[in-house]
DNA sequence: CTTACGACG
DNA sequence: CGTCGTAAG
């Protein structure tokens, strides 16, 4: 069986103090792809760098923001920083690693929460992305892109659909666009073993105890090619871990 | 008997979450000079702000800084922020409160500890406070400036004084300044009630668990006119409360 | 080490 | 509401 867990960790040396570390060794998955470093690698925590998992980062060139990292244990044969578009970059948002059987993407799309400008370049990067994930549809081995997409797709995957129906994060174009990627193929595994099931959240904002309360949005996927969601055996959010204002998402492969 | 408390605060608000108002109770001061209140007046928390006591702030213009306040369970007859010198009034470093018998001062001189330029401004603010102090010893009432003057007086006021010849807050210029301020008349109420008694501090630096390990500095006074420390029969720096990296010092006056 | 502000989410 | 950088102490 293979782990493969995504937690955006809104800043990782918060989430170490939140337990990260106790999280690795009671969930112990073999991939970890972390969203939201807001860390240079430098400023990793220690206790983390000295985890018994190879480490990679991509992080943003703007100290405390963004920035995404992938742990695993076993090496990577292949890391990719970057997908070649400058602000994309920059900011930290894509990174993969490779392995004999398996292509791994940790993902953060910007938030679109703080105004038009960044919402803007959040469906850029959305438009940017869709092909640029369709293209390893293509290759020889399985892969998922996991992360923080910062969309919510259905009404069953938010609290208050509503509410946000002029939410950022919840807006028709955007998940219109996640339909679209499943349509090109890619598969969101954790619905996919949870059909139906609602009240299934990955992320609570920090204000009015919404996460007690379970006012959630789903927004952390795994986005897997078709042949790896057949070997999904489970998929859970680890809602009891609190790292950070979202939960790891964690999916089981038969592999 | 008159107790009269002075605290620099480090923060209001912070003071208050270390339990400011639990102090005030235990404790009951008839009048409390408050130094480094880093907070606006709208800001102070609303506990302290329905404290039986009148309230008085002489706040800095620039947000979360500085700034000075008096808060007594009689009321003032007469309240005066600030001396009509402009970076002084601006940062909010000085008030009085005038009461039937008594006049009271709340200082907080500036530190030196980030620079050359703050500490050629702290020796400019105590050559402007010194003959502005002066002036109130030859008044009807008996006076006293209490506060945090960010100068320890003799080596038996700190923990280090060879390590600390050449640190701003012991340099002997600024040692020389508090024997001129004794020698025109006003008595460190503290010092004379505690003459030769070593290992009193009331600052403690954050860093290094200083607090526990004694290794403090005593540079908040209460620097009263000659017949105000007839009066005094009890001064303590209340050490046990941990409300900020000051104890308060309190004195208690037969008036 | 700790406070507070401002940006960001 | 919380994290981070920065200024200040």
């Amino acid at each position: 069986m293979l782990k493969i867990s995504s937690l955006n960790a809104n800043g990782i040396r918060a989430a170490h103090r939140h337990g990260f570390t106790d999280w690795i060794e009671e969930s112990h998955p073999d991939i970890i792809c972390l969203q939201e470093l807001r860390a240079m690698e430098h400023q990793v925590p220690d206790p983390i760098q000295e985890l018994d998992y190879h480490k990679a980062y991509h992080t943003a060139e703007k100290k405390g923001y963004s920035g995404v990292g992938i742990l695993s244990k076993e090496e990577p044969i292949n890391i990719e920083k970057g997908i070649g578009v400058a602000w994309i970059d920059q900011e930290g948002r894509i990174m993969m690693a490779e392995y004999e059987n398996l292509i791994v993407f940790s993902i953060y799309a910007p938030s679109g929460t703080t105004g038009d400008e960044r919402q803007k370049l959040k469906m850029e990067f959305l438009d940017i992305f869709l092909p640029f994930a369709q293209k390893y549809l293509a290759s020889e081995k399985p892969v998922v892109f996991c992360g923080d997409f910062n969309i919510c797709h259905k009404a069953i995957d938010i609290h208050n659909p509503k509410r946000n129906k002029n939410t950022s994060g919840f807006l028709p174009e955007e998940r219109e666009w996640v339909s679209r990627l499943l349509q090109t193929g890619f598969e969101d595994v954790y619905r996919r073993l949870h059909e139906g099931e609602s009240d299934l959240y990955s992320w609570w904002s920090y204000r009015a105890a919404s996460k007690e309360r379970n006012k959630g949005w789903r927004i952390d996927y795994h986005m897997s090619s078709p042949e790896l969601l057949e070997l999904a055996e489970e998929a859970t959010i680890e809602r009891a871990w609190d790292l950070s204002d979202h939960a790891p998402v964690s999916v089981s492969y038969a592999i």
